[in-house]
DNA sequence: CAAATTTCAGTTCCACTGAGATGG
DNA sequence: CCCATCTCAGTGAAACTGAAATTT
């Protein structure tokens, strides 16, 4: 019966619609490759912003990587029961916890950290060196201009 | 009590999180644009390809514009609920529906594509028209590169 | 009192799956 | 018999909201 499967020109030529399925297909790398590494992308934001920054609260976190208050709950949960974060309490200001990355929680992270540089390189292998210090430049001006305002 | 909500370096190097950062702030242009004319993203989708191809079943409109079999059947039901289009048996094959859109859908169409050509251009303010190129460029060769393989 | 932190429960949106009914 | 189409119901992840309890 031959239908072609062709896409809308008209909404091919969109960059909203270009950057919508580059950022599918990124995320889908992402999910696959944190997953064979038993890990979603959330343990990966906040053990990176604990490895960067050092222990921190739970609100901290949650602004440093831009995940959600309740999820950031739930993830360390979850990181908690793998050993890979340790929850204390904070003896200057007893509302908060504050969360320290585990020996095996840093071992982890750098695993993980292994599978994101190579799904960046999966998703730019298109494109030459050159090319993506461009993307990355261009992507960092749009960010910063939609961020601030 | 000063916390800097300093982002983790590491995050921000990362091009798959730029991607779904400006894609998240793009989606939000778009939602917002379309809610202002009443309408959701695959609706534009939807219309922009029966004005584009001409009739077609929902099975093909599925493929032509990347949405789902089930969300093909929801969201035809809501533009035909407004007489945007008009659901007709196909003689020749009677599992199919025939969707045509009407000339209100036609005017519909046309005020909802003004709104997304509005959207890009907030979207890309900050880059020149070459510049806009060279993205739009790139885009769509890791979008090819990631269709087909 | 107002504000911040942690937590839980629940909502919303999106993409998708499963299965049934009809037909090719 | 197998495949395609249309439809509905439901699932699962991600991002978020509301409110309670505690402490500042």
């Amino acid at each position: 019966m031959s239908d072609d499967d062709a896409m809308s020109s008209r909404l091919k030529e969109m960059p909203t619609w270009l950057i919508a399925q580059v950022s599918s297909h990124a995320h889908r790398l992402l999910t696959d490759g944190l997953a064979a590494a038993k890990s979603r992308g959330y343990h990966y934001r906040l053990l990176a912003a604990l490895q960067e920054f050092g222990p921190a609260s739970q609100a901290a976190l949650g602004r440093r990587t831009g995940v959600d208050r309740s999820d950031v709950v739930d993830s360390l949960n979850s990181l908690a029961r793998r050993g890979l974060i340790k929850r204390s309490a904070d003896t200057s200001d007893r509302r908060r916890n504050i969360i320290t990355i585990t020996p095996a929680g840093t071992v982890h992270f750098h695993r993980l950290d292994k599978v994101l540089v190579g799904v960046q390189e999966d998703l730019l292998a298109p494109l030459s060196r050159t090319e993506r210090r461009v993307l990355i430049g261009m992507l960092t001006r749009l960010l910063k201009h939609h961020v601030n305002e």
